[in-house]
DNA sequence: CTGCCGTACTACGTCTGTCGTGGTATAATA
DNA sequence: TATTATACCACGACAGACGTAGTACGGCAG
C-alpha cells in the first residue's frame, strides 16, 4: 500500500490535529494515533512534525497547553483548541474545497483508482 | 475571491506544470498563465516558484528543455516533458486521490462551500 | 532485577520548496 | 519617449518537515 508523501499533505498538518482537537483535548501520542487510525494507515505524522506544530499553533493562539498526570502516574502536556483555532480551523476547510476543485482541473481524468 | 495560499497547493506545484507539458511544448510564460486560466484566477504561481520548479525537474529528469525563437523575434526557453515525467504525473495522480481521501476524514461535513 | 518495549516528549541541525527583491533584455503600444 | 507586456535569472531568507539522538518513566517477560 502507499503511503502519502509529507510534501502534498504539507498544508493539511494543523488541519487534522485541530480537526481531532475540536472532539476533546489531547496530547502528542493519541493525535499521533489517532492520525494514523483515521488515515487507515495512509499517512503517518512524524513525531518532530507533530511537536513542531503543536509549539507553533500555541504560539500563534490556535491550541492551549496544560499539564496533567494521567490514571498511570504519567505526566502529559495536553492541548485544548481555542476559538482562534476553531476560526482557523473552518478557513481551512473552505480552502480545502477551493483547493480541490483547482487541482482536479490539473489532474488527468482517465486515471483509474487503485485500491491498494 | 479567496486565493489558495502555496502551502496547501505546494505538492502541486510540478503536477499543474506537467499537465500542461502533456499538451505539447510550452515556457514558462505560457505555463503561469494558463495556471491562472485553468484555476480560474484561483491561484498564481509565482515565477520564481516555476522557474525553480522547471530546474529541479530538469535535473530530475522529468522535463527538457530547447532554446527556440518565436514568430515575434523573441527568444524563449521551451520545455518537454520526458516518459519518466509522465510517470511521475501519473503517480502523482494516483497520489491525489489517497490524499483526497485522507484530508477528507479530517475536514468537518459541515461546511458549507461559498462560492465566492 | 534486568532488559526491552511502549509511552511521552525535547533539542538540534539539515534540507527542500517557496518567495521577496531586484536585475536584464526585447517588443509592442501609447 | 515612456510604459507595459513578455521572458527569464540570481541571490538570499524563511518556514515546515524530518533525521538523529537523547531523556525519562511504566509494565512485562525472562
Amino acid at each position: 500500500m502507499s503511503v502519502i508523501s509529507s510534501d502534498v499533505i504539507r498544508g493539511y498538518n494543523d488541519t487534522m490535529i485541530l480537526y481531532l482537537l475540536r472532539n476533546g483535548p489531547s496530547y502528542g501520542y493519541e493525535i499521533s494515533k489517532k492520525i494514523r487510525e483515521l488515515s487507515e494507515e495512509k499517512y503517518l505524522i512524524k513525531e518532530t512534525t507533530l511537536y513542531s506544530a503543536f509549539s507553533r499553533m500555541e504560539k500563534n493562539g490556535f491550541i492551549e497547553s496544560f499539564q496533567e498526570t494521567a490514571d498511570n502516574g504519567k505526566k502529559r502536556t495536553y492541548y485544548r483548541i481555542t476559538s482562534a483555532g476553531e476560526s482557523y480551523y473552518l478557513d481551512k476547510c473552505e480552502e480545502w474545497y477551493l483547493t480541490k476543485e483547482v487541482v482536479e482541473h490539473f489532474i488527468s481524468q482517465g486515471i483509474e483508482m487503485h485500491k491498494d
